[in-house]
DNA sequence: AATCATATCACTAAAATTAGTGATTTTTCA
DNA sequence: TGAAAAATCACTAATTTTAGTGATATGATT
């Protein structure tokens, strides 16, 4: 047959690494090349083991994996990087496949999967575990919650005008175009101006449009 | 037994009408008390019904489904949405998602997942056919498409030290914050501050902020 | 009838931004 | 090494924003 895959482990959990070597054993296309118990120099021993793939657990002695996928995207590296977590943390998906990891397994799932993700991202693909999959589909529903809520509230209560007055601002009109457009003078829009400062306690203009953006008041 | 569950479909193919009728007959959890070809008077026929889930193509004659999910999102109905569509769009089912609708199946899919889906979303879930399924989970990664990717590179090139600045009015520093921080005079900042808003054809501190977060120099 | 919230406007003075022009020094790169 | 790009700073003048205080009018609420 021809090369198999050489896969590094990472954890500092003994037991875990060998749970895994005993489960990738069984598999014939793969074959761990080296595991370390923590992150210090990991860089530098997977590539000397050349590895194609490691498994890296997030929570490290040392060096956490954040660390060493921080060092990693900053240059080229021969191998891909599955990260294992004790938490099924959104977030912290997110976090780690923008700093360039490939997949990412939670600790209940490892067993069931790894063999599958090992597979999955040396043919190119991503893979989560089923718990991260199911977290990733709600929250793509959860994160278009505006049902039925024509508008959005903001924590604290502006008035019609204000809003107003606050959308304009984030628009990029300026006090007078504001006073030209409602037919008010520039006095009261700055009144206005002033009182939305102080009311959600920013600094400036640009502080309430930014305000505005998070809050949805204008489509950005 | 107890009570079946009720489904009432709309779609303006007959012949998927009577598809899905075949298939519903299947389960015994499950009755089609009606159906339409068209969008018009459907909340009506509906509601009439006493439907417990709608089934509704998104392209209907008369009335498109985006429509009547527009008004039904507008208050309270008895009952649940499930989109069919022919198109595997993100956006389309972000869009349905976010006006109410509790699952969407791409029409290739109906047969595969009709069933599961109705029982999904008569459970309180949301249900995505495996074809949404696979795309919702690849547009997770590529969202985070910044591997290895340090900078950002905005579509007109900014200097380093434009960068700075202008990441720096967008977090709200005001010119003389600015100067003070990278140890330059006023003037200095001013200038760089009208080439930004020159290069980036912008009128106002306010718009270079904007810019910032839309291209992501800044944590928003 | 009195009170409160909202919206309106005024005045002043300091501070900051905008706009335009011009110039010097550093860095980069061909 | 020489040209181009980038970063630096200055000066002026008009305009705008910020900050603070105070005042009037209106409508709703109690």
């Amino acid at each position: 047959m021809t090369e198999k895959i050489k896969v590094y482990l990472a954890d500092d959990h003994q037991m875990l690494i060998e749970g895994m070597k005993a489960v990738i054993k069984t598999n014939e296309d793969f074959e761990v090349v080296g595991y370390s118990l923590n992150g210090m120099r990991l860089i530098e021993e997977v590539v000397k083991a050349k590895a194609d793939i490691l498994v890296m657990d997030i929570n490290m002695p040392e060096k956490d994996g954040i660390e060493v996928l921080k060092e990693l995207s900053s240059y080229e590296t021969p191998f891909k990087v599955i990260v294992l977590s004790s938490y099924d943390d959104l977030k912290l998906v997110k976090e780690v496949i923008k700093l360039g990891a490939r997949g990412y397994l939670t600790k209940q799932s490892v067993g069931d999967s790894i063999i599958e993700a090992l597979i999955e991202v040396h043919n190119g693909e991503e893979y989560f575990c089923k718990i991260m999959q199911e977290k990733i589909l709600a929250s793509f529903s959860h994160n278009t919650q505006n049902i039925n809520q024509v508008k959005i509230v903001p924590q604290i209560y502006l008035t019609e005008r204000e809003l107003v007055i606050i959308k304009l601002i984030a628009l990029e009109y300026s006090g007078k175009m504001i006073s030209e457009k409602l037919f008010i003078s520039t006095n009261t829009v700055e009144t206005h101006r002033k009182n939305l400062l102080k009311k959600l306690n920013l600094k400036s203009s640009i502080g309430l449009a930014k305000y505005a953006i998070k809050n949805n008041l204008i489509h950005f």
